[in-house]
DNA sequence: AACTCGGGGTC
DNA sequence: GACCCAGAGTT
């Protein structure tokens, strides 16, 4: 056993959190957790990840749900084709392998969802297969003690990393290896303010010997962000129901439902609600009668949007926008429809101010 | 290799 | 306001 792997074996049996995905070496389970995981925190995903097991409580019941229901369980954690993916793996495991989980990270590598980092946690955990993961907290930590320089998120950067991890790796115990190092990048070798004073390897580490502590990993430039404008309007058909529709293949929130949208490059103002067609298109001018007092600015990694929600009052008619995109439903508070961050936040505000309406 | 896909915690 | 999180799929 090498120095570096029984030390961060050592500080990991000493400092790791009490999580509920490391009780059992179930693949089912850790790859939920796994999927849950991708680009969020643990405290943001360990609620969706008791919930998520809660309802589907194996892969079977997890492919015999619907799309809906697991949009649903997936609701306002964001990146949901995560969710979408792990629908149809679940289905392509159960029917193409018996229900049970592929063992290696070759295998794993094959299902949607599962890149280089998942199939190899999985593998490693599960299997014990010797193979390294790759994710931003074990970039971060060797790029800092090893002095790699190449631009993270980078083929290089990655390269680099795996072969580093992949020599230093624990043969016996590679799943512990894994998190062990993934855990002390998320508790010690943080981004900011890393707790250098009390590091194990700080009589060792490139970065913090040459302070270059906070330029290592090199980071890539900052993204830019596309500004949209999303004017929705809350028809109120009668009988309690609204108008909802998809949101379309290829743009944000696939699939999930979201009230009539009408996007232009302003958001737009009560005399062009009024003016729009789908205002119209039961026939007679409807009435706005509320509008959200302070328009949202939801902020999304490559986008901006500012939103802006009218309620209009009461068609009788609402027949009539069946035949277009358009469903007539319950508030999906009520139906506990999959919809966006942004949705349920106006929607639970209109719930807490618009009781008299 | 570059882009896109959410949402939120942290500094 | 910038950064970045147990990344993956598409182009």
């Amino acid at each position: 056993m090498n120095d570096f792997q029984r030390k961060i074996i050592q500080w990991y049996n000493l400092n790791k959190r009490d999580l509920p995905w490391r009780q059992t070496l179930d693949p089912y389970r850790i790859w939920v957790s796994e999927i849950i995981l991708q680009q969020t925190r643990v405290d943001q995903g360990l609620a969706y990840y008791e919930r998520f097991i809660a309802r589907f409580h194996d892969v079977r019941q997890l492919a015999e749900a619907d799309e809906q229901e697991v949009l649903s369980v997936w609701k306002g954690l964001g990146y949901y084709s995560r969710a979408r993916n792990m629908h149809h793996t679940a289905r392509r495991i159960v029917q193409e392998y018996a229900g049970v989980f592929p063992e290696t990270c070759h295998q794993l590598l094959r299902l949607k969802g599962i890149g280089k980092y998942t199939a190899a946690a999985i593998a490693s955990i599960c299997s014990h297969e010797p193979v390294p993961v790759v994710d931003g907290n074990v970039v971060r930590v060797f790029s800092r003690i090893f002095g790699i320089e190449a631009m993270a998120g980078t083929t290089a950067s990655f390269n680099k990393v795996w072969e580093r991890s992949s020599a230093l790796i624990d043969r016996d115990d590679p799943g512990t290896y894994n998190q062990a190092v993934m855990e002390f990048g998320a508790l010690c070798c943080k981004p900011a303010n890393p707790g250098c004073g009390q590091c194990i390897f700080r009589n060792d580490c490139f970065a913090f010997g040459n302070q270059m502590v906070d330029r290592l990993p090199v980071k890539k430039k900052e993204i830019s962000r596309r500004e949209r404008w999303f004017t929705y309007l809350y028809v109120r058909v009668g009988g309690g129901k609204v108008l909802m529709q998809q949101r379309p293949q290829g743009d944000i929130w696939q699939n999930l439902w979201e009230l009539p949208l009408i996007e232009a490059d302003h958001l737009l103002g009560p005399a062009e609600v009024s003016a729009h067609p789908v205002v119209n298109q039961g026939g007679e001018l409807e009435e706005i009668i509320a509008v959200n007092p302070k328009d949202y600015r939801h902020i999304l990694t490559h986008q901006i949007i500012h939103a802006r929600f009218y309620e209009i009052s009461g068609y009788q008619t609402g027949e009539a926008f069946e035949a277009g995109d358009y469903r007539v439903m319950e508030d999906p508070l009520v139906t506990g429809l999959p919809v966006s961050r942004l949705t349920d936040r106006y929607l639970h505000w209109r719930a807490g101010n618009m009781q008299g309406l």
